[in-house]
DNA sequence: CCTCAAAATTGTAATTATTCCAATTACCGC
DNA sequence: GCGGTAATTGGAATAATTACAATTTTGAGG
């Protein structure tokens, strides 16, 4: 028995259900893509990871089903800086810490105390439906 | 006697001359824009907002000014969602609100001990410099 | 199973944001 | 004032994303 296996892919075509969206192979195959490799790939890097596997999927696709997974809730999008978008399917409440010499990020877990905190220093009429936290600086040289 | 006056633009020159930059009338226009305005306005928005005063600036001054200003500490740049960066000049410990409807972006005061607690997720070796910290939502209807 | 309509994909063109670059202009120390 | 460095300018180039029209796929209903 698994205690907790929250980001199995169990539910891609389940959400997508829910979103009335059909579940298609390029969308599975993205969505893979983003579940192996959780190193906050662009669209552009998703594309070439995905041809191999299915080398008639066009840049477009991509880019759309990585919108599509947004809206489902099952990926999210990330932006620090100029440059392209970047996509997670990390769903823990998760903070970024981006590395600004070798530009790499990296997931820091984020306890629920520390992001009540957080949420408390909205003044009362602001109602925050998401919160990213992100860091800027040097990851361990080890 | 003021209390606190911590972005007056007091500072401009002197810290432009403290990393061996030139002040000069660009830079002054583009930043006074940002210090007039704090709706953290695009590039391409300071470009317009300057153009009465100083006709003859280009849009490329605009870019390197603001990559400047930011360079000197005296002005932020944020990344939220696709789309362009966006410049703000306050200076305080902050973070941001986007209001997912109007798209407008409100500076939230950022209490020491909540960025205290905030850095305090980072294993040891992370060594940030910065912290982000932006709300999506909806801002009070009033 | 066949057909139909809606949804998704595809390739390409268009748009947007930003950077690059070469030529001029402005500035500061001597 | 002169010379060298820094900054600005306009326009071209690049990068990222979106738009769009044509085709393909899908699933529901008969």
């Amino acid at each position: 028995m698994r205690p907790e296996t929250p980001e199995t892919p169990a539910n891609l075509a389940e959400r997508l259900a829910h979103s009335g969206l059909r579940n298609t192979p390029q969308r599975e195959v993205v969505y893979h893509a983003l579940l192996d490799r959780r190193d906050h790939p662009t669209a552009d890097e998703v594309y070439t990871r995905v041809r191999p596997e299915m080398p008639s999927i066009s840049l477009a696709t991509v880019y759309n089903c990585l919108e599509t997974l947004v809206q489902c809730d099952l990926v999210r999008q990330v932006n620090f800086e100029r440059g392209p978008s970047r996509y997670c399917a990390n769903l823990h409440p998760h903070a970024h810490f981006h590395d600004e010499k070798t530009g790499a990020t990296y997931d820091i877990p984020l306890p629920p105390e520390v992001l009540a905190q957080v949420r408390g220093v909205l003044p009362s009429g602001y109602d925050a439906k998401t919160v990213e936290i992100t860091f800027h600086g040097q990851s361990p040289t080890a």
